[in-house]
DNA sequence: GTTAGCACTCCCCTAATTCGAGTGCTAACA
DNA sequence: TGTTAGCACTCGAATTAGGGGAGTGCTAAC
């Protein structure tokens, strides 16, 4: 049998696809046949249906019911759809503006935008912090026992600590430690920051002074980002009730927890960055998602990239008849959407 | 009528209380004969009941059904409870200490700890800073464009912001600012900061350039809390699913929702916080809770204060058969988790 | 290759039925 | 007067039975 789909096959797929869309129902031949550009009756529809089905692209949730899309045939439409899609997502990559100061505020926004524009969940990552430089540090005496340190890296992410000492510090001394850190840390990208280059600086400081070292490491430990705490904004988890195949109790009730604890969507989102150089979208249809508990659903995820390399994820997870276009369209309407936002601040 | 009630109508009401809290589901007047200690039989407690549903205690869901406690006997049953565990809360109040710097994380940790415990919905809303002072004000040049305002408050809360200059700004003059801001505004509580001490450390600054201003607004900015922007963390919000009563599915939707947005929340912990002088524990029965879609529920709240009048808020909502008491002990372990959560920290 | 026709399948919906927990009442008893 | 046993009655929940109908697969004709 020839696995490759002829162009009627094709639209078959593709008008089931959409009716199970709106519908959620298994749709028939009938209700096929009566689609607009296809002027063939249903007897015919059902031979086409027959082949679909044992080719995979569809399925039968029992017999005498109507057919409902497989993975297999949402993969197909998603890569088709993709096809003509794809260029206007690449615009999404660059529009975010470093405006770093508010952004928790703004990604909360996106999140809730997303969400009631799509009818799906949406959840947003805090872009990290690959790749960005140091720009500035200093420590300053906020009284005899209490030093606070200030990093500020080349995207004006401020970033600060609270340093508690055992013993006194001189005026002196953090001058000189100031200059030091400085001198050494000034345009070092923060991930090359590490263990060896703070005992280097130990080192340099000159003085085994445990109030130094215990400083540096503050100051190390300030810079450093913490790779395991990503933060992610999720809104619209409520969202899933709309679609009945996702809402029974305990489906419900684990989905919203997952989106509840945001831990498993941290790992996909991490594993998705890094896997591919892809900074477009992915889509997920249902075994194809690691998430266990996220079997039923499909989430689509594209990455954004501020300037001066922080990355981010935006992500939709619906059901697996999931208006794939509309939730495209929707990342598009974003970028207006922040582009506004970030207008409206100074 | 005697609307009082006799020992014996309590004992009863009572253990309707606690026979509904663990099934969920209408007591018929045979469980209760069985009950421990009442020796009577289950025609005599069909009389006593047809008492306390004649007083409003508890009401049948339909007729031949068994009875379930109203709203009334509920709370009935909370104000004798609280008569004996009201002292026990007292000591959670200040029990934390200002660890303001990792706060966030611990307070999520709460939410969650105290979450699993009761198996209720969890919330715990971020200390409001009432009444602490400045500290230590610097403003540093990050480059000749920028500066950074970096203002300490004698709790320990770091807030800083990023200044965009439209001029240069000598060195002598950021020398300038920083004594007028720290003579000026050390000591001072936050909330005093308004417009006007600005408009007179402005006239104070002696300078009429704008970037001064600029300056001075932005620090304010920096230094003002946001009353609006009460952060809370939330947890187990699913756990609504396993109060069958709870769980269909349009309201399981806008409880979880409530729980996802928590603008209400924030506003009926705003309301509390401030109604009373109450730094205790507060109780909202089902009609009496304020927030509409949680109606069906019961929410407990108690007030915790961290050194120098930091205020926050740990609520537990749930359904109104809640184990009020097993609520009340799980605040009391929360000072243990808490106790130990801060000790492993430096 | 397409279509009409038809028997067959199987889910869904509704109505009817049963089941049982629980009540309210009455009458008897201490 | 308060307590108890007994009993008829009520009403929701669970079960069952039976159309109804959408949809299929197959066959035969065009």
């Amino acid at each position: 049998m020839d696995t490759r789909l002829d162009e009627r096959k094709k639209k078959i797929l593709k008008a089931i696809i959409r009716t199970y869309m709106e519908t959620g129902e298994p749709v028939g031949s009938r209700t096929i046949s009566k689609y607009a550009d296809l002027n063939v009756s249903s007897a015919t529809i059902r031979n086409e249906m027959s082949d679909l089905t044992d080719m995979g692209y569809i399925v039968q949730p029992h017999t005498s019911a109507g057919r409902i899309p497989s993975d297999k045939g949402y993969r197909l439409y998603v890569d088709e759809l993709m096809k003509e899609k794809e260029e206007e997502i690449a615009e999404i990559r660059d529009l975010m503006i470093a405006q770093t100061d508010k952004m928790d505020k703004i990604l909360k926004k996106v999140a809730k935008v997303l969400a009631s524009n799509t009818n799906y969940a949406a959840m947003v990552t805090v872009p990290q912090y690959s790749g960005s430089k140091v720009k500035f540090i200093q420590l300053s005496r906020v009284n005899p026992q209490q030093l606070v340190a200030v990093v500020v890296t080349d995207n004006n992410v401020i970033r600060n600590q609270i340093i508690e000492l055992d013993e006194e510090m001189d005026d002196e001394t953090i001058l000189k430690l100031n200059l030091l850190l400085n001198t050494n840390l000034n345009g070092v990208p923060i991930q090359d920051i590490n263990l060896g280059m703070i005992a280097r600086l130990k080192e340099q400081a000159g003085m085994h002074s445990s109030v130094v070292a215990t400083v540096l490491d503050a100051v190390a430990a300030t810079i450093s980002v913490d790779r395991d705490d990503m933060e992610i904004y999720t809104s619209g988890a409520t969202n899933i009730f709309k679609y009945p195949e996702l809402a029974d109790k305990s489906k419900a009730s684990e989905l919203i927890s997952a989106f509840e604890e945001k831990q498993e969507l941290a790992d996909l989102v991490k594993e998705h960055m890094s896997d591919s150089e892809n900074t477009g979208l992915s889509v997920y249809i249902g075994e194809e998602m690691p998430i266990k508990t996220m079997r039923d659903c499909s989430v689509v995820t594209a990455t954004y990239e501020l300037g001066k390399g922080m990355k981010g994820t935006i992500g939709i997870i619906g059901p697996k008849r999931m208006d794939y276009e509309n939730v495209v369209d929707s990342l598009k309407s974003l970028k207006v959407q922040l582009d506004n936002l970030l207008k409206n601040k100074t």
